[in-house]
DNA sequence: CAATATTTTTAGCACATGCTAACTTGACAT
DNA sequence: ATGTCAAGTTAGCATGTGCTAAAAATATTG
């Protein structure tokens, strides 16, 4: 029935890039725990000098046997070191995506914060929106926290 | 070994608050499909007065199979109604959903663009970040885009 | 109408991410 | 040293989200 009648130019669907967008978006979910549990880890260790199951569980809300499962599969990734019974630690590769997605973070809070957010909602919705951000978009949000900044 | 020393007040672990952002980002990412869903489907409906099986699978880039199993589930939930061979609606549930979706899509992607990005970059952006959004952080984006539309 | 092409569905698979329950290991206090 | 408790592991399960390949239904076209 519908064959190509009432252009209807009031959303401009355009096939091509919701399809790229959606495939960007994907893999970007794909990498994001992995984001999120390296940056943990460098964090733990910054502060208790050891990462372990627990602290990580305690971390993300999840039970112990989660974070194994999870574990297992960043040393098959090559992001981290675990050996049984043992805390868990980066490899160089791990230590570098964390502090990539440190500074992302970084940037992406301050940037909420200088929209005039509080701590709370800044800081909650960076977790989700990090993961989402092309380095243009990050630029323009460290632009503007910079400039934000120096009040 | 580690007792509580080395207060390290560099990075500032809020183990509370982490672990709530995170069980919240979880959630965010448990609606995020159905969100897109109802979205796309809405503007097939608008554009082509149904949405198809094809068309979905077109537009995120994922296999008839895929899109068959994804609709499955939003008729679970309510959202959508869908008989064999026939073209998929929207429930009221799944229209409302949709026009928040559109909504908040629209204010993301006017926020991003009045920050100076491309449309192809904020339109990219987007897609993965409307769905981390609270409502707070909703508001702010649609002030400021608001006030970068009016020049 | 009949042949063909397209669309949709189904079955069976895989992997990521979560869980619980049971078991093992390690740490620590008496 | 031993007994207890916390921490870690494992097995087994569920659900979401993707795939391919084959079958069934529908649409198009000669
Ligand atoms: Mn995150
Ligand atoms: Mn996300
Ligand atoms: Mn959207
Ligand atoms: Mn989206």
């Amino acid at each position: 029935m519908p064959k190509n009648e009432s252009p209807s130019q009031a959303i401009r669907l355009n096939e091509e890039h919701v399809a790229e967008n959606m495939t960007r978006t994907r893999e970007e979910h794909a990498t994001e725990l992995a984001e999120d549990y390296v940056e943990a880890i460098a964090d733990l260790i910054d502060e208790h000098r050891e990462a372990r199951v627990t602290d990580l569980a305690r971390l993300f809300a999840v039970t112990p046997a989660t974070v194994n499962n999870t574990i297992a599969r960043l040393q098959k990734a090559g992001l981290v070191t675990s050996e049984k019974y043992r805390s868990i630690f980066l490899t160089n590769s791990g230590r570098e995506l964390a502090e990539q997605c440190k500074a992302r973070h970084e940037t992406v809070y301050r940037f909420l914060l200088s929209l005039g957010l509080s701590h709370k909602i800044a800081s909650r919705d960076t977790e989700g929106i990090e993961h989402h951000c092309s380095p243009e978009t990050l630029r323009a949000f460290k632009k503007l926290a910079d400039e934000a900044g120096s009040s």
